[in-house]
DNA sequence: TTTTGGATGTCCT
DNA sequence: GGACATCCAAAAA
């Protein structure tokens, strides 16, 4: 098990985003430390894709950390809940990837601390849910994912990846049917 | 300075 | 299936 270097980032957006499917997500806090197997990720095309906050390579104190360099975290406060992504492509090309569910490895006690009341099943099957079973929030923007307390080390290889529309942007026009979404097949903590 | 709305989750009916 | 919680940045005024 080691962390990701950050040549791994170094590849093509959609490619990337079936390459997360199976690695490990850890978060270090005061409390211990959390990790879980990511099973479905999101991509986010920022100039093509009229769903990305970068679309049409629209530049924010928001969307900055998207023109970085791959590798890096971006975390976006939506409503109550922080969502978690990681930056893709070479810097000024704004175009990162939505982890939407993972699967609880290691800090189950901190989990279930964290999600009171919820079966383990609940803890981390959707974009608000793991970032808060986890502990990651907006204080983890734009850290590079390389090293503690938030990072990503190798896993396993899913048997089978599967792909479809992506989930939460109805109002999108027709980037709302892209295909941009991939998840282990079969896993029972995609969010569904 | 004010208004608007969102890559969601939870609880209610 | 539908309402609403609750916060920040972008856009409008």
């Amino acid at each position: 098990m080691s962390i990701l270097p950050r040549e791994f980032y170094q590849k093509p957006t959609l490619e990337l985003a079936k390459a997360l499917l199976g690695c490990e997500l850890v978060k270090e806090t005061d409390e211990g430390v959390a990790s879980g197997y990511i099973v479905e990720t999101e991509a986010y095309l920022g100039a093509q894709d009229q769903a990305a906050h970068s679309f049409n390579n629209k530049r924010t104190k928001r969307t900055e950390v998207m023109f970085g360099p791959a590798g890096n975290a971006y975390t976006y406060v939506m409503h109550t809940h922080c969502l978690f992504n990681v930056v893709s492509a070479e810097p000024e090309v704004p175009e990162a990837i939505l982890v939407r569910a993972v699967e609880p490895l290691k800090g189950l006690d901190l989990m279930e601390q964290r999600r009171p009341g919820r079966k383990q099943k609940e803890w981390t099957d959707g974009p608000g849910k793991l970032t808060k079973a986890l502990g990651i929030d907006p204080g983890d923007y734009g850290h590079a994912l390389v090293r503690p307390p938030l990072y990503i080390q190798s896993g396993y290889t899913p048997d089978h990846i599967s792909e479809g529309k992506r989930i939460g942007i109805d109002n999108s026009g027709e980037a709302r049917d892209y295909p941009w979404r991939f998840w282990v097949t079969g896993n029972p903590y995609v969010s569904r």
